[in-house]
DNA sequence: ATACTAAAATTTTTT
DNA sequence: ATTTTAGTAT
């Protein structure tokens, strides 16, 4: 068989056309689970093997990391696989050591030379190159060395410049309000003199100031924010036209996965890359490509700069005038291999209700399956519960159904609580994604700090993170001092405390903890160059002193600490064994870009909770999307605002099409906010926006699929559950034996009984729809 | 310099 | 309700 054969079956037409593309533009629209990753790693493989392109010449941009991870393993199979063919083989049937032999081939000579990656991780990548080269507008320069400030050191620096250096007052100006200002400032490309002019009120001049002084700590720090992570690179290529003519003609070949969530910034780098700042009319496309996969449905990060007209224009902007530029420069995916006709029928029934958008279909492949279940809970304990039911049910019924082919999806990382509690009361494995990230916890980013400090010592945010941790004894005050010492004569806090000045103007007890400190940050910096990153984690745990801290505090929190810490040199090894020439600058760029999701391996089984936007591109057997209440999903900051109203729907559409089999949509009449209770919640919108023939409404009095025979958990003894219980009761339950009823909580159909059992120390909380109880007679 | 206590803020989504 | 921040006492 062909590469041709080998890479086109199994595709259909509109596939086919995506992944034979060769040269010049190619917008291709993927609607939701119509094998758009497909497309674009077969067209990657399919450029690389029948286009015969050199990988040094593909530039390929995902939107996460482990999206990057996956196709680049899935080329790596095709490859492998077609390169067994050529030698007369089938890839399968080689042994071990044959196969791994051509994996490290096809590794060596094609994958490792493919720049594969998000925005920005290849950004960071591409400026170890060349940020050295760049100077910003007030001739600030930057080193290969530069440290990647977070979201929340970013916060918190821009907090520190508020309060300490302007003293504003934080009712009128608030941290986050006005970081996210700058950062939408940024990434429309203004300096701050230029917003100062648009914005010339008080608020205008406060925040261009609190920017120019943000700007100036950066520098300072030799550090870069995420936004100038995609800044700098466009603006270095705007200043220097050899550097852009040199990764224009590298990157001839340009993908972009998820194009509808680009923003302005992303837009004019891609722009620059594949145009070499050319008008893209005028361009000669031979040997060229840009190739972008995107649902402007879909289009879900607005609030982080996105703008899906970015993706609509995409014709104007690298298309040619001709009249049949519209079918050469695109292709509709339209077929869905996902989900079952009904859920797709609500999804697309759902989105119309969008003025802005382009009209598409979603084509089903599979029958209409069962109705999609909406049930109204009385608040969020009871939606949990109700979720617990639905999840041992549907398990009893399918026993192809594993814990990991459910999804709960929510609007909010903060209503993952309730529903943890109840999962963990019912012994159901689960597992969050997001929230707080791994990278984020407490004592990694201290080791970290570390790290930075090290390879970066202009970096005072970290320096100033570590050098009291562990608690040696250098306070508030002495920071103070040299603060100043370092503010009078323009060095770094660092270049103060490794000068000789510093030691003498301090008392002897500090001066001696300085000396300390700074000669085991020294210490460690001479390991640079000769051991690898996991050794020097080791080292530094051990020898400043943290891990004895945290052994000695002997307390479950700071075991786990630990146990983090370990995790934290597991990462750097396997780091180490992923890459080829593996550094600590590598090591750090990956953990400040990792997100939460990237950790997400194939584990143990367990079902996953997740926020909707985690959700984008994963897919579940059922899906239970809850939370379906007005001024919560759509989120109150939306229900004034058409436009956010129309991006919570696309919210609201993509956790639709999450679901291959069965949907269910919870909602509860009242729901604890800020610790009181908020009530009544009206039925979020998208509910009365489907359509009522695919839609099932579970009323409770069955918990069971409504669509078949109820279930009948209690073998014929049904009405033993019916049965009205009443404080005092004594019941007989299979797992527990004798027990006495002491509280009822609820009111009926749907209440739960506490329950004391003879051979159990606490009451039991039992639901009688779910677990057997007989009643015993006094 | 650090440990403890009271108040005040938090919740939209994230590379 | 929980978690972060500011203030005070040791």
């Amino acid at each position: 068989m062909d590469t041709e054969t080998l890479l086109l079956s199994g595709l259909n037409p509109a596939q086919c056309r995506a992944v034979q593309h060769f040269c010049g533009p190619l917008l291709v629209v993927a609607g939701a689970g119509s094998g758009k990753t497909r497309a674009l790693t077969y067209r990657l493989a399919y450029l690389l093997e029948h286009y015969r392109v050199d990988p040094e010449h593909l530039l390929a941009v995902t939107f996460t990391n482990k999206a990057a991870k996956e196709i680049k393993t899935r080329i790596e199979d095709l490859l492998v696989h077609r390169l067994a063919k050529q030698q007369g083989h089938e890839f399968t049937q080689l042994s071990g050591a044959e196969q791994n032999q051509l994996r490290s081939q096809v590794y060596q000579q094609v994958t490792r030379h493919l720049w594969m990656g998000t925005f920005h991780s290849l950004c960071s990548r591409l400026l170890r190159y060349e940020i050295e080269k760049y100077q910003d507008e007030q001739g600030r320069r930057w080193t290969k060395n530069f440290t990647i400030l977070d979201e929340g050191d970013a916060q918190t620096l821009i907090k520190e410049i508020m309060q300490n250096d302007m003293n504003l007052d934080e009712k009128r100006f608030e941290p986050r309000q006005v970081r996210y200002t700058i950062s939408r400032i940024k990434n429309q490309g203004k300096s701050p003199s230029h917003y100062e002019r648009e914005e010339s009120n008080y608020r205008g001049r406060v925040i261009a100031e609190v920017y120019s002084r943000y700007q100036q700590e950066l520098a300072k720090n030799n550090s870069l924010d995420f936004d100038d992570l995609l800044l700098v690179p466009v603006r270095l290529f705007q200043q220097n036209e050899q550097i852009l003519a040199y990764w224009h003609q590298k990157f001839r070949h340009i993908a972009v996965d998820e194009y509808q969530d680009t923003n302005h910034t992303q837009y004019e780098l891609i722009r620059l890359l594949a145009t070499n700042g050319h008008h893209p009319q005028d361009m000669a496309w031979e040997n060229r490509s840009i190739f972008v996969v995107g649902d402007a449905d879909q289009s879900i990060y607005r609030f982080r700069g996105a703008d899906f007209t970015i993706l609509l224009n995409f014709q104007n902007d690298f298309g040619d005038r001709l009249p049949d530029a519209d079918t050469r420069t695109m292709v509709k995916l339209e077929q869905n291999y996902r989900s079952v006709a009904n859920i797709l029928e609500a999804a697309n029934h759902l989105i119309r209700h969008n003025q802005e958008r382009i009209d598409k279909v979603l084509r089903p492949s599979h029958g209409s399956g069962e109705k999609i279940i909406t049930f109204t809970a009385n608040d969020e304990r009871d939606e949990a519960d109700y979720i617990l039911r639905q999840l041992r049910y549907l398990r009893q019924q399918n026993p192809h159904y594993s814990w990991q082919s459910f999804a709960i999806l929510y609007r909010t990382n903060a209503q993952s609580r309730a529903l943890e509690e109840v999962l963990v009361r019912g012994d159901i494995p689960y597992h969050v994604v997001g929230g707080l990230r791994f990278y984020d916890r407490k004592e990694i980013k201290d080791a970290l700090a570390y790290l930075r400090l090290l390879v970066n010592p202009t970096d005072n945010i970290s320096l100033l993170r570590v050098i009291n941790t562990p608690k040696r004894g250098i306070g508030k005050s002495t920071l103070e001092q040299i603060a100043q010492m370092a503010e009078a004569d323009g060095r770094s806090l660092w270049q103060v405390l490794a000068g000789t000045d510093a030691l003498t103007q301090l008392k002897g007890k500090t001066a001696q903890s300085i000396q300390t400190f700074v000669s085991l940050i020294e210490h460690w910096q001479r390991q640079l160059d000769t051991k690898t990153a996991p050794e020097i984690i080791q080292g530094i745990l051990t020898e400043s002193g943290y891990r004895r801290e945290l052994e000695l505090a002997g307390t479950d929190e700071a075991a786990e600490r630990l146990q983090n810490l370990q995790e934290l040199v597991n990462a750097a090894i396997q780091y180490g064994e992923e890459n080829d020439d593996p550094s600590l600058l590598g090591f750090l760029s990956n953990a400040s870009l990792a997100s939460d999701l990237d950790q997400l391996e194939e584990g143990p089984d367990k079902i996953t909770l997740m926020t909707l936007h985690a959700s984008k591109g994963l897919e579940f057997p059922v899906v239970f999307l809850v939370g379906l209440e007005q001024g919560l999903f759509p989120n109150f900051r939306s229900l004034n605002d058409p436009v956010a109203l129309e991006e919570e729907r696309r919210l609201c559409y993509v956790g639709i099409t999450r679901a291959k089999e069965r949907l269910f949509l919870t909602h509860a009449t009242s729901r604890r906010l800020y610790g009181n209770r908020r009530e009544p919640a009206m039925a979020s919108m998208f509910l009365q926006e489907l359509p009522p023939h695919v839609v099932q409404v579970d009323r409770g009095q069955t918990w069971v699929n409504p669509t078949k025979t109820p279930p009948n958990p209690a073998g014929g003894q049904r009405s033993a559950a019916r049965q009205r219980w009443q404080v005092g009761d004594r019941c007989f339950h299979r797992k527990f034996g004798v027990g006495q009823i002491t509280h009822i909580f609820g009111k009926e159909p749907r209440v739960h009984l506490g329950i004391r059992f003879e051979s159990y120390p606490t009451p039991k909380m039992i639901d009688p729809r779910l677990v057997e109880l007989t009643p015993l007679e006094d």
